[in-house]
DNA sequence: ACCCCTATGGCACTCAGTTCCCTGATCGGA
DNA sequence: TCCGATCAGGGAACTGAGTGCCATAGGGGT
């Protein structure tokens, strides 16, 4: 896909003639911001960039694409950090530490995502391109669990609903950064709420005791059939407690 | 958007179902499944619906509109449902029960629905539309929660976690019964996955009153602290058990 | 008979995205 | 030095989704 574009950008000294990605990006945004997103065609952006109409979707697959030219980047960033996990990590912490990986791209440019904040939030169209972005981050972080919970009761159901926690407080945490104009802490925010998943999720099947990692908000859950006999309700207890709950 | 036009289903009670719409969903899946959902065209669809091609986009503001048909209606039945609940009721067992709701809609059609859901996994186009369908219900259940949350600490936080958690929980037990072509149990699957997110967050403020808001479902839920003594938990399971006639 | 309202059909248009082909620059090897 | 191969870029023409505008048909109601 975008895999081709010169891995420069580290070079922050303005060149006199930017790679053709940055100004197609620059020329975008230049008129998404005075004009609106669906009142900028791409031939607008091109006749203002210089180029021709068909580099620009040589460089970007759709229109949608110019307002999210790091997350393919950081998407493959984020599957390689977890591809390089050991097995001694916990899986819950190390999908936290991937989503503060996309945070952290966010932070690097704050006007620039603050500016792209508003768009989305304006424009219906981007917000389900922003959803289909962020979805692959969500099957990212899942598909790492899944593999972490192989073997384990309900592994798969377990990785889905922690990865859409994460991701979802991640989100809070950065949209709040975002309303706030990138004033406040990012840092602080989403780590205040990935705390929050990491409560509600304890440190999945290790430490030894039950008091370990939250020790007040240690609950059990036991579900049964409300017809079914006492003996098997306190059976299924009794496995349930047994088999290192969760 | 998709607010001004179409009076037809805007009216609220019952409106009688104009057949072009059920005759344009049918010619539509019947070119999707036998050629493919991009390889045909609206034109194709008008045409063998034998109406004219105007009047798909009166009934459906895109083609990818058709693959869903239902949805709105669904959506709006869940927010009516969310929007008549009683502050007695335990938030996260009520947003649970609205995602049976959507479970329900999908149940009514298990042949349609799976014949979709392989569509879907097929068009990477209909899966992003899915997302913000998705997107939709999911913002329901956090804004309802988000108000029942209100005031509380990291209230906000806590919603969208939660919301997030119970549909994905909800997608991941739907998928399994999608998988298995309608022939599993929808609604166990289900209820098995969304007791899991209801283990993980328990009934926040009090945990008098359990399973309050699940009607039909013969299923109790019992909560206890993991250090407890067994015999402590036993009883916990006989008084909740022993009231609670519903 | 008239009018009004709604549903529908029929263009014609914009614009995103694709296909095909042309041009020019760069580079490696003989 | 030349030749050829490759490739970034430009450009025209095409497809198809979605929209605006207007004409027409049918059905009440008066």
């Amino acid at each position: 896909m975008s895999e081709a574009p010169p891995p420069d950008q580290a070079a922050a000294v303005t060149p006199p003639k930017p790679p053709m990605r940055d100004s197609l990006v620059a020329a975008a945004f230049q008129l998404f911001l005075e004009r609106g997103y669906e009142q900028t065609t791409v031939d607008d952006i091109v006749a203002l960039a210089g180029v021709g109409r068909r580099s620009f979707f040589r460089y970007f697959p759709s229109k949608e694409d110019v307002v999210f030219p790091d997350h393919e980047r950081c998407l493959a960033d984020m599957t390689e950090f977890l591809g390089r996990s050991g097995d001694a990590d916990d899986p819950v912490a190390r999908v936290c530490d991937a989503a503060r990986l996309v945070l952290r791209m966010y932070a690097q440019n704050p006007t620039f995502s603050v500016q792209r904040y508003r768009l989305t939030r304006r424009v219906p169209g981007l917000r389900t391109y922003e959803l289909s972005v962020v979805w692959r981050y969500e099957r990212a972080l899942a598909e790492y669990l899944r593999g972490r919970f192989a073997g384990q009761r309900d592994g798969t159901l377990r990785a889905d609903v922690i990865a859409a926690a994460v991701v979802a407080a991640h989100n809070n945490g950065l949209r709040s950064w975002l309303r706030s104009d990138g004033k406040s802490d990012a840092t602080a925010e989403v780590d205040h709420a990935l705390a929050h998943v990491q409560q509600a999720f304890g440190p999945s099947p290790d430490p030894a005791g039950p008091a370990a990692g939250s020790t007040e908000d240690d609950v059990v859950v036991v579900i049964s059939r409300r017809g079914a006999p006492m003996w098997r309700v306190v059976q299924e207890i009794e496995t349930t407690l047994g088999r290192d709950p969760d």
